[in-house]
DNA sequence: GTGAAAGCGCTAACAG
DNA sequence: CTGTTAGCGCTTTCAC
């Protein structure tokens, strides 16, 4: 019509293989002037694959999963890839069906935090389709796939070490819930640590479950009303902290303490807060370059890569022991 | 070919108006045995809307924002509708290709906090081929458009008058860059409060910039050595009062401070951090609502609806003045 | 190097 | 209430 050509504007559009340069630029001009837009739909229907990452997260509001986006986001547009997100506030049945929704949508490149206890029945049949699959944050042990985590064992460990250094024999562990991949990890560190130094693990310090399910104030009060009670506290992760800080303020009562993921401005509180940082940033970089080699046609074998922490010392896992009041 | 029906089975997936309910069962059913999903692609390429809405913030790992895609997340899942989510970084050449983006996949529903020097006209194109867009955080002031967005100039001149009724008389303001919408509504609530109360406003002791490019132990230098120099400070941001009270911390200076945005663990520092706090899910959950009024047919002129702020006191703001050391 | 024709899976329009 | 026909805009053969 306009121009002279009818097709050959698809292979223009897609990198202009098999076309002389001279109606490639003509082309390339009418399109500009007169605002062609390629159609996904009709391209992707065609394809039967999205030029879209599927992001699927345990919660989209926590600031370490707000870093990892925003590093996903950053490498997948130079690829000309968006991202479809979602949250599946660690219940296995929506995540599922959200991975489901993405597939309608052709969204066969994935990224996920899994939550434990899913099904791994439709993510094999996704895997057999053709899907890219890339786990952060925790593996699916049922199942070997490309996976990009903090070593939770090895921060744990080197975070109660930090705090035996200090002189403390007795130190409290609140974690998640014991089914979620991370909390038991950085328990079986926390515990590792203690017996290498000779030191038995007492049930009575240990605390596990949901932030909000346990009545904090109960616990906290049982653990220092014991005969021997803890000189220091290692929180297995940030929500635990934040309720931790807020509880032991309330009651006028301050320990060593070392926590699990770093948060803004701990820094500022007195003492500052030691803590084992991760490295979200890191996380997603290294996940969406996996899924890219995926989809670019690496055959490799799945691999995990384990991320070190770092132990970022503020003060407050630099108390020592001292006399209980 | 499977049980007997051709093309019905598209009625009954999309809600079953005109088909006899045996046939809706036996369909179903056979569905259900089959496994089959309908193709999305196929179907948006046919009616050239998708079943997505696309959410363009301005910074993805910043917690205000986070909770608000979570509401939208909630919202949006309920009416079937996923999130396309992008970061446009303030940068009004990265937003416009974003919605270019959009387009091309056919997003045509979207909620977005538009960066000042945003292009106009081709966010007035995408109305005018049907597109909806909500205005989330600040508006286009030269577009009327659906917008929800918490009353910033009301915010900083309760906050400001806050400060006023402890006493202080010199009140530093920090802010964003000027073309910032938000800092612009900010700074004139201070002044207006100011002025209100019989003080004049002083612009030496005003700072507003990005806070990452201004030397902020200068600036603080500057106001502290001034002959009248600020009891107290208003913080226009989140970003800004993280600087400000971390330097200030360095300085061994503390001032009487109330911020917009509340934080994580404000409550902890010492004093704890009065605020004006937004509601950011509230906010998501407006915006999606209006989206979806629209989505569903809505004419009616476009609305902007003004959120109130609201005052907590933590202790930083209710400090007096006091002799300078 | 370029064009013509077919078809991806679905739904809108119109019959029956 | 259900079936038929056509076509969304693109890419993929296969000719030329």
């Amino acid at each position: 019509m306009t121009g002279v050509t009818v097709k050959t504007v698809s292979r223009v559009v897609n990198g202009g293989a098999r076309v002389s340069p001279e109606t490639f630029q003509k082309v390339t001009d009418a399109i500009e002037t007169l605002g062609f837009r390629r159609n996904e739909f009709a391209r992707q229907l065609r394809q039967r694959t999205a030029t879209t990452i599927g992001l699927l997260l345990t919660d989209l509001s926590d600031p370490f999963f707000g870093t990892m986006m925003r590093t996903v986001e950053d490498i997948a547009l130079q690829k000309g890839y968006m991202l479809l997100v979602a949250s599946s506030a660690e219940d296995p049945v929506r995540s599922v069906k959200t991975l489901a929704s993405f597939a309608a949508r052709g969204v066969t490149n994935v990224i996920m935090s899994a939550p434990s206890g899913i099904d791994t029945g439709i993510i094999k049949s996704e895997l057999a389709t053709g899907s890219n699959i890339v786990l952060v944050d925790r593996p699916i042990p049922e199942l070997l796939l490309d996976t990009v985590l903090t070593d939770n064992f090895d921060g744990a460990a080197r975070g109660t070490k930090h705090l035996l250094q200090h002189g403390h024999r007795r130190i409290a562990f609140f974690g998640d819930e014991p089914a979620v991949y991370t909390a038991g990890e950085r328990r079986r560190g926390y515990e590792s640590a203690l017996l290498e130094a000779g030191i038995a693990v007492d049930p009575e310090l240990i605390c596990m479950g949901a932030p909000l399910s346990v009545d904090v104030h109960k616990v906290l009060d049982t653990f220092l009303s014991l005969a021997d009670p803890p000189t220091a506290i290692f929180s297995g992760n940030n929500r635990w902290s934040v309720l931790l800080l807020r509880t032991l303020t309330e009651v006028h009562r301050s320990m060593a303490f070392v926590g699990f993921d770093d948060f803004e401005l701990a820094e500022l509180l007195v003492p500052g807060r030691t803590v084992m940082a991760q490295d979200p940033a890191e996380i997603g970089r290294m996940a969406v370059q996996m899924l890219f080699d995926r989809i670019e046609g690496a055959r490799t074998p799945p691999r995990i890569v384990q991320l070190r922490s770092e132990l970022v010392s503020r003060g407050s896992g630099e108390i020592g022991t001292r006399p209980l009041d």
